[in-house]
DNA sequence: AACTCATTCAACCGCTACAAT
DNA sequence: GATTGTAGCGGTTGAATGAGT
């Protein structure tokens, strides 16, 4: 049978999209917020085809996007969701707003699955590597998690793959392990630091025991230390017991993040998903060509510098020495000890010119100097709660902060 | 400076689901 | 029920970039 193409391809622009053509699919999508997206590129006066132009508009170019690495917290919820609906990408999106499927599934594949190797978890099954059940109870383990999830169907594709990979590794292991893969195995036994040794040689449950239980249902594992020397290492202890169903520590639940639904009697629109932030206008009933799109002007990135970046990408930075022992109490979370000095410097800067928090936030205090290795860039507050509550703002005494040494001294104390 | 190798991530491709005809 | 069209999904690719030598 075969389908048609979704385009016949003859002089489409394929790669990396301009500056331009950004502009153009922004403007048109934003005023035609009707249209199946196959209309796009001709009516936009685009030289993509319609799949791509849709792509590229909700992986990049949507208002609603957030930019930027993900913080410490979206990272243990993709990890939290992942374990539930595997490589479901948009189902994981949808529990996080302003991320997308391609963003979190590009995280998972660069980031998080590594971290987890290096933990010795698995990152498919979420269980302690080398641990694998053996078959009868590794499919009872994979029933009983089916039998909670909604959607049967979708489960047993993921525990499908999830087995084929399984008895893969399996297969592997024993066909490559050389003398010294097995010494180097031993070795990592026995030390104290991987979760290997942690796992019981016997992980049958004890039928006839209701006391009993298996490692697959509640992995005994001994946390490590977090290594401080390497930025990418993570405790256990910071992974994934969240309750993504309950308020998080943005304080909503998943549940609440509620998003307008698309229109379900018009396939062709655009969903409210993917254009959230939209006007409609009145007049138009349908896609049409117009010469009369109002031109939105849209924030260029800096071309000779590449760093058009963002404060979760400073929290990757080791603290430096704490400021002020009571600021530094008052962080709550671990994002805060991932904020930098020169960071808390600038806060600092910018409220000893201030009466209180509340000027900070309306009068022409929004934007908020952040330095990183000598680069200076400032960003608009109101994206910053995390911030805000990492430093417990609220209780900060104005006076104090008025009377400590110039920011600019206080940093080269620092060195 | 030049080269190689590793990593990242935007974009592509092929497929499925679903609705319309 | 068969066919067609579209949106969306997930795996993969490859250019750009960074790190190491």
């Amino acid at each position: 049978m075969g389908r048609r193409p979704c385009c016949d391809n003859i002089g489409l622009n394929k790669g990396a999209w301009t500056a331009e053509e950004d502009k153009k699919l922004v403007n048109f999508v934003l005023t035609n917020y009707k249209c199946s997206w196959r209309d796009v590129p001709k009516h936009a006066g685009l030289l993509r085809c319609g799949k791509s132009c849709r792509l590229r508009w909700v992986n990049y170019l949507r208002p609603d996007l957030k930019r930027g690495l993900l913080t410490q917290h979206e990272e243990k919820l993709v990890i939290d969701l992942h374990s539930q609906f595997g490589n479901k990408w948009s189902k994981i999106a949808s529990h996080m707003p302003g991320r997308t499927d391609n963003e979190i599934k590009n995280l998972w594949n660069t980031h998080i699955k590594k971290k987890l190797s290096k933990m010795g978890i698995d990152p498919l099954t979420h269980k302690p590597l080398n641990a694998y059940p053996p078959p009868d109870n590794h499919h009872k383990h994979y029933q009983s998690q089916e039998a909670e999830l909604p959607n049967g169907e979708e489960t047993q594709e993921h525990h499908k793959d999830q087995e084929d990979e399984i008895s893969l590794n399996l297969e592997e292991s024993t066909i490559t392990h050389t003398d010294d893969q097995l010494a180097k195995e031993q070795e990592l036994m026995d030390t104290n630091n991987g979760f290997l040794q942690q796992v019981p040689m016997n992980n049958e449950p004890d039928e006839n025991n209701d006391n009993a239980f298996s490692i697959y249902e509640v992995p005994i594992i001994e946390p490590y230390e977090p290594d401080e020397n390497n930025d990418n290492a993570f405790s256990i202890y910071e992974i994934p017991i969240i309750e993504p169903y309950k308020n998080t520590e943005d304080g909503f639940s998943t549940h609440e993040v509620m998003l307008s639904e698309s229109n379900e009697n018009t396939n062709n629109d655009f969903s409210t998903h993917e254009v959230p932030l939209i006007k409609s206008n009145d007049n138009i009933d349908e896609c049409f060509f117009s010469d009369a799109v109002p031109s939105i002007e849209l924030e260029e990135p800096d071309e000779n510098t590449n760093n058009n970046f963002f404060i979760h990408e400073f929290q990757s930075i080791e603290p430096e020495e704490t400021l002020r022992p009571d600021l530094s109490s008052s962080c709550s979370s671990t994002t805060c000890s991932n904020t930098n000095a020169s960071t808390t410097i600038s806060i600092l800067e910018d409220l000893k010119s201030l009466q209180s928090f509340e000027d900070w936030q309306s009068g022409g205090h929004k934007k908020l100097y952040i330095e990183n290795s000598g680069v200076t860039c400032e960003d608009d507050f109101s994206d910053w709660n995390w911030l805000i509550n990492d430093f417990d703002i609220d209780t900060i005494d104005f006076e104090l902060i008025r009377s400590l040494p110039d920011p600019v001294s206080l940093k080269n104390s620092l060195g």
